[in-house]
DNA sequence: TCAAAAGTGTTTCCCCTACACCCATGG
DNA sequence: CCATGGGTGTAGGGGAAACACTTTTGA
């Protein structure tokens, strides 16, 4: 801020913070969006978010306003872009900084916030037109998902304490887009050394009952030390 | 944006954008900053930057700012990180959007803007207390650009159109703090295959002249594709 | 006994690493 | 001729990639 203190008038744009929710149901990738009940877009499916309050971080902010807005807490929250062209909003201008984050989507109640009429989960290969320009802002985020997915340890993020490789597996190849191959991805991330097997099975259908991992933090943290690559196949 | 209309008053805090500005000089990682001839923190260094102005898009913004208060244009610039805590500057609340950039700092003159009285570069390893929150600024662009350093070409910018090979490797040397393998390095960034090898050699010193080359942008587009990774020893 | 998903090894190949000497030039 | 940085090759090891069959279960 090298600005000059004896600006005439600064210029006060509105600030608020969208929250783009991701998940994995029904074993694809989906987020979470809200039908607006006011206008702009009244009717129309928008990313959940609001006003930066006067006292309060970016972040309370982002984390505030997932609370209200889907009840959801305790989510891994990363600043991803701050979009404000003049025109992003017709009514008056507003800047906004967004977030994302994962969930596990497992049990998460979607809650109607008190500005939507609705809150839904779409999955990304059909989703609604949307309101402003979070059409924009979601494809965005879903390349920096993707990009992270490949050198950070998202994806347990979007599964349950206790998942099983294919679970886990299934995380990769929805986000990534492609198939992977079941060998050489279970060598690879236990070879990691950060996944903690279980002596808990799960049993469901017609086959053998697969094993159940847990993601540990604290062996993620001192055997990666930073350098940990996520590619497979 | 899921913003209730109705809010009574919406808080409309002031929104700047700083620029951490790059470059390699004296065979050191260096950035500019600016010492303020305005309260708060008169006479202090910190970042260049200024306020957002009612019809431009952030990018222009930080666009403006560097040009007038650098003379430094058509740069990589991109967007950082945005710091929006309340009491981050002891005037009222400033919410600013920063971007950084690298440039060849060859021949680039700095002259001090209107709003401060000096403009500087500085090695990272001599900086001077910084103004507001500018110190953590930094650290958060360095980590950031040693990150990127390693998944896109953004060396290329630290430099002239033409350098050589040990040019670009103490690109990396200095911004990763470490040494590299001189063959190795070669042998992996010409394997790469956007490099093009000019028939001019630099001349300079009682030793063999070195060969120049140049970076082709479209050469990494296609060959690259997105997966390549400059890392190295 | 059948269907359905879990689980498991080996070989090949390529890239990363480590490492030391000759080349061209100016003074 | 000597000091200075430019420039080059190879051998070994490790990890990525490709690939198919056996195991366990419920119905």
């Amino acid at each position: 801020m090298g600005e000059a203190m004896s600006t005439p008038a600064i210029p006060r744009p509105a600030v608020a913070t969208d929250i783009v929710l991701f998940t994995i149901r029904d074993d694809s990738l989906q987020l979470l969006l809200i039908r607006r009940n006011l206008e702009p877009f009244k009717g129309e499916w928008a990313l959940p978010g609001g006003f930066v309050r006067e006292d309060e971080s970016l972040e309370e902010t982002a984390t505030r306003e997932l609370r209200e807005e889907t009840g959801v807490t305790d989510v891994y929250l990363e600043q991803l872009y701050t979009f404000g062209d003049p025109d992003r909003d017709p009514r008056f201008r507003v800047i906004t900084v967004v977030y994302y984050a994962l969930v596990n989507a497992m049990d998460r109640d979607v809650v109607a916030g008190t500005d939507a009429d609705e809150a839904q989960w779409y999955g990304l290969d059909a989703l609604p037109p949307l309101a402003f320009d979070h059409g924009r802002i979601v494809d965005y985020a879903l390349q920096r998902l993707r990009y992270k997915l490949e050198y950070a340890p998202v994806a347990f993020q979007l599964l349950p304490r206790r998942f099983t490789l294919t679970d886990l597996q299934t995380v990769y190849e929805r986000i990534l887009g492609r198939d992977l191959d079941k060998r050489n991805f279970r060598r690879k991330i236990l070879g990691l050394g950060f996944l903690k097997a279980t002596d808990t099975y799960r049993r469901e259908g017609a086959h053998r009952p697969a094993r159940l991992y847990e993601f540990v933090e604290e062996r993620f943290e001192e055997a990666a030390g930073g350098g940990v690559i996520f590619q497979f196949n």
